[in-house]
DNA sequence: CCGAGACGTGAAGGAAATTTTCGGACCAGC
DNA sequence: GCTGGTCCGAAAATTTCCTTCACGTCTCGG
């Protein structure tokens, strides 16, 4: 009996690795990785010296691009992509995905969207780090206050974590005023949280509330596209969101926001789950509050003016 | 020297491969591939060796029972492993379907998260009237300014499309204080447009703007998941959001809102084809005009105190 | 404009894996 | 007990993989 469950690289998310840590990578690694993931099958049918010289350069360069995939050399990596291949050989053939064009109907414009998300969100799954989310839920549930930064479209992912956590009863507050961000995060202990989120990790107006937090001794959290980015600095605990390839009508906040949202979600239950004592009477009593909100029914037909 | 071997191995026969060809092994090889048929994942994680100590063979045998098996040597064998073990490790996942519950470990809960909200996705996107939302589209694209209301969870959705037609040039605003909504509403005319967004469909504080923007003659737009509600009376547009089951950890504005940002971005990439001669323009200013703010590069390692 | 330093890169050598070779062990039959 | 055959594994031979190191290139500061 083996057990390798703890460290064993991730399977099917290497689709996603490679476009989440292809930034960080050189030119030459790049062009492994991009090999790798156009066409996994028949890279594992390479060795080292094939793969080298396929992409045109060295057998160091592949392996150190496996290294940075998370294997421990190229031999796990090309196990992996067999696997892989054998997946995508079993599984459906993926519907072809182009990018969204100017003149596509408004029908593919739905539908090429809510694939592209789907994706997202699949990619997102896989990558996560199951201990490192287990260690942020850990830190949140037991936080005496949480400050969460984020500034853009991030903002109001910021937000939409805070208003979760204030409805379990939880105190959180978002901050997108870098300031006032950074003026709160002064108060900031030993038991406190402070959440950064930023697909690109390297946006400073919010890299700097999380960067005082840390030295505060506050209990760190990011939650970002680029593990490798300077925000990961004052991380204690780091959620990696994945990145679609993005296109000219495809801003790069939309796929990250998808993305954001569910590591958001995921955190939101997990808490929820560690103080369910105090958490469900907390949800249940928010939502009644809303009721008297909501007008019983629609009358007849509106006339204008 | 290199040989091609005519027959392809055969990944996923390999159990029926084993038995069939049983017979006409020799005892030791009978043990390598028992030990490969029961536990491919665990026997592809081994090296020649290891799988000759597991089985208390020699390596020489187990590179025989490889060739016999149909594969040029081990190495190959192992590949051929490590995809059906994939194969077998995917085939398995049904049990995403069931509610999130209490004591659902970490892993369970993303998956289950991933899922739902994909179903979500899938749900209205099939959903979504094309008509409605082309008109919704054509409507925005031409209007001389553009009112957004939303409060709670849906608030933040508002947001987040008063942010994007910002970005491409258009004049839009989101309104969550309920008064400020309505006073701003009666500013508009009737090549305006006013967006609700609401879930349930009867949230008081949303469709009230909506309905002094209709009656002062703009063009109305509701997303919501209830198009029976008394939202739609006074909506031009009704753009329809699928609602998931919920459950008790799990509240309804977690998979609205997934549904009401499909439909958002549907709006946003519409009116961004529709507009293409200022939106592309506008798109890569915005993205510019933030380039400064990202630090180039992470440094070290930072130390806490 | 130039130099110092850092970074990316590949070549070569060393380590580890796989494959082959070869001799010994075992088992009938003579 | 000997002989021929088959089966098996230890160790050599080979391929594959990994590490080290030096060279080229780029960047930043003067």
């Amino acid at each position: 009996m083996k057990e390798i469950f703890g460290p064993a690289p991730a399977p099917a998310a290497l689709a996603a690795k490679v476009r989440t840590l292809a930034p960080s990578m050189t030119r030459s690694m790049q062009r492994v990785a991009e090999a790798v993931a156009a066409d996994p099958a028949g890279c594992a049918a390479l060795t080292v010296t094939g793969l080298a010289e396929l992409t045109g350069t060295s057998e160091a360069t592949v392996v150190r691009t496996s290294r940075l995939l998370g294997y421990p050399g190229y031999r796990d990596l090309r196990l992996a992509l067999a696997g892989l291949a054998a997946q995508q050989q079993s599984g459906r053939s993926p519907a072809v995905t182009a990018d969204i064009a100017v003149d596509d109907p408004i029908a593919d414009v739905v539908a090429k969207l809510a694939y592209d998300e789907q994706q997202t969100l699949a990619d997102t799954a896989a990558g996560l780090d199951m201990a490192q989310l287990s260690a942020a839920v850990g830190a949140l549930a037991a936080a005496r206050r949480i400050d969460i930064y984020g500034v853009g479209a991030s903002g109001l992912v910021a937000q939409d974590l805070a208003q979760k956590l204030l409805r379990i009863g939880l105190v959180a507050h978002a901050h997108s005023d870098p300031h006032l961000a950074v003026t709160n995060a002064v108060q900031l202990r030993a038991k406190d949280v402070a959440v950064a989120i930023t697909h690109s990790g390297s946006t400073g107006d919010v890299i700097e509330p999380l960067r005082v937090a840390f030295e505060r001794g506050a209990t760190t959290v990011a939650i970002t596209g680029r593990p490798d980015g300077p925000v990961t600095q004052y991380a204690d605990h780091v959620l990696t969101t994945s990145t679609a390839r993005e296109s000219e009508l495809r801003p790069a906040a939309m796929s990250s926001r998808t993305s954001q949202l569910l590591v958001v979600d995921c955190l939101f239950i997990g808490v929820a789950q560690r103080t369910y004592e105090t958490a469900a009477p907390a949800l249940s009593a928010s939502y009644e509050a809303l009721a008297h909100r909501h007008t019983p029914r629609a009358g007849g037909t509106a006339a204008r003016r």
